[in-house]
DNA sequence: CGACGTTCTGGTTGACATGACTAGAACCAC
DNA sequence: GTGGTTCTAGTCATGTCAACCAGAACGTCG
């Protein structure tokens, strides 16, 4: 195979006329980062590789972009192929990478996306069992998980992205179901960021403002330990403008190291 | 300069278990907004596009990433080729595009980076003058200069991308040089935001706390107008855990129509 | 049925951050 | 020196938010 490539010294040569077919081709892919809530811990949607490099290992779900679809139609396609979820309002795409050798097959550079799913328990039953998993995500973030390719940098930065998502956006409401507790809003936060959050100050700061939840007048059923039933809230609309909750700058560690 | 590169690649074609050619075939570009302040506003380093499509257009410099470097690599090499500066840490990935026909002549994928720079007045000296500029961001975003290709969509996701890592990094140091007045600082933080800051305000954010600048005992030289000279201060390393200058939630319209 | 534990809800308080404002200090031009 | 300009320092009121406390509404167990 046969590659030339041009070095713009100087932009008007950069620019110059070319034979695009000489350039080095690329294969672009999307790989989806799925996460959901299960038992109060963040989980992610993983899948064991069938065949070709890394076999058997298990990865993040993604496929070649094609050419005639956007990146975002494509990791939207990618999502519903392995869900059967068509939200596209959840999809959000947090970086590229390239690095030469992270496909030892060919030169690939994929884009990763992230989803949040509401609960994809019925998904991953959907899908063949031996195929699709949910697993902790501090799993592969700790490494107890290996994952295929460069997956587990992919990872990280996807959980580094969710965690500023869930400040400045309303992303906190896609973990949780169509009508929802505070507590069970809390438990996202306190899962995600790592934290323990007041459940008096938290509730003061949702239902303060404007209309982060609307109350539903419908009541959840205790747990196990009882306890006074909580009010069932849906979604309100002041979310698209920041969220409500926000985290507390460490004044703790002053010149700790990075 | 053209240079003719042979790549082979039978060795890794063995290992595969298909033919990679079978897969939609891209090319993968690199595209970086050159940010810097001049006079009080924000400014971005555009090239003038010698032929091929959008000829005589400006557009953002980037190139065509290489099969043996990274993304990152390559956006350090072509913000090298267009200004001789060599400042890795400073280049931020922002996203990807992949659009169909969004490059008339091909399938191509462009990744945008983010570089900011304290003054490029020489840079764009040394460059050709007919080919290179400095042109105020606004006139971008509000359409009165018109870019090539999707480059002002790229140009709006950098700016709002700059405008965060305003908040929660130390990017606004990148601005100013090596040594500044808080005025000077202040100044970057009202282009970007487009705010008026009160300069008390500011300068008690920023010197109450650990060490966001250092003092160095010099003072600036008062401009024309007259004026007590301000201290001169270097960047302090507080700022690698968020920044001291938050940009206030806007309370004023509640309820308003979105 | 009543006591107890658990969880949710509402309120108060104090520390801290921040916007608006005022006054003084240090320079330049005339 | 006088006036104008800019930087520096301080005060005051307001708002935010974590910490804490008390009550309300359930379940369970005796």
């Amino acid at each position: 195979m046969v590659m030339v490539m041009m070095t713009n010294t100087t932009p008007a040569a950069a620019l110059a006329t070319y034979d695009p077919s000489l350039f080095p081709a690329f294969a672009v892919t999307v790989d989806v980062v799925i996460l959901t809530m299960s038992e109060g811990t963040l989980q992610i949607l993983l899948v064991r590789r069938g065949e070709g490099p890394y076999e058997g290992m298990w990865a993040i779900p993604g496929g070649f972009k094609r050419p005639n679809e956007t990146l975002d139609e494509a990791a939207k396609r990618e999502l519903a192929e392995e869900t059967g979820v068509d939200a596209a309002s959840l999809l959000t795409q947090f970086g590229a990478y390239g690095d030469p050798g992270r496909d030892p097959r060919m030169n690939v550079v994929t884009v990763g996306y992230l989803a949040v799913l509401r609960d994809v328990g019925s998904v991953v039953a959907g899908t063949d069992a031996a195929e699709a998993a949910l697993v902790p995500v501090s799993d592969v973030l700790n490494g107890t998980l290996e994952l295929a390719f460069d997956h587990q940098r992919i990872v990280r930065d996807a959980i580094e992205r969710v965690r500023v998502e869930l400040e400045v956006t309303g992303i906190a409401t896609a973990f949780v179901g169509t009508t929802f507790t505070l507590a069970e809003l809390r438990t996202v936060y306190e899962a995600i960021w790592g934290v323990q959050l007041d459940a008096a100050n938290f509730r003061r700061s949702i239902v303060a403002d404007d209309d982060w939840v609307i109350p539903t007048g419908r009541r959840a059923r205790p747990g196990p330990a009882g306890g006074r039933p909580a009010e069932l809230y849906r979604p309100g609309k002041a979310w698209s403008r920041g969220g409500p909750i926000h985290r507390l700058h460490r004044t703790d560690e002053k010149g700790a190291n990075p």
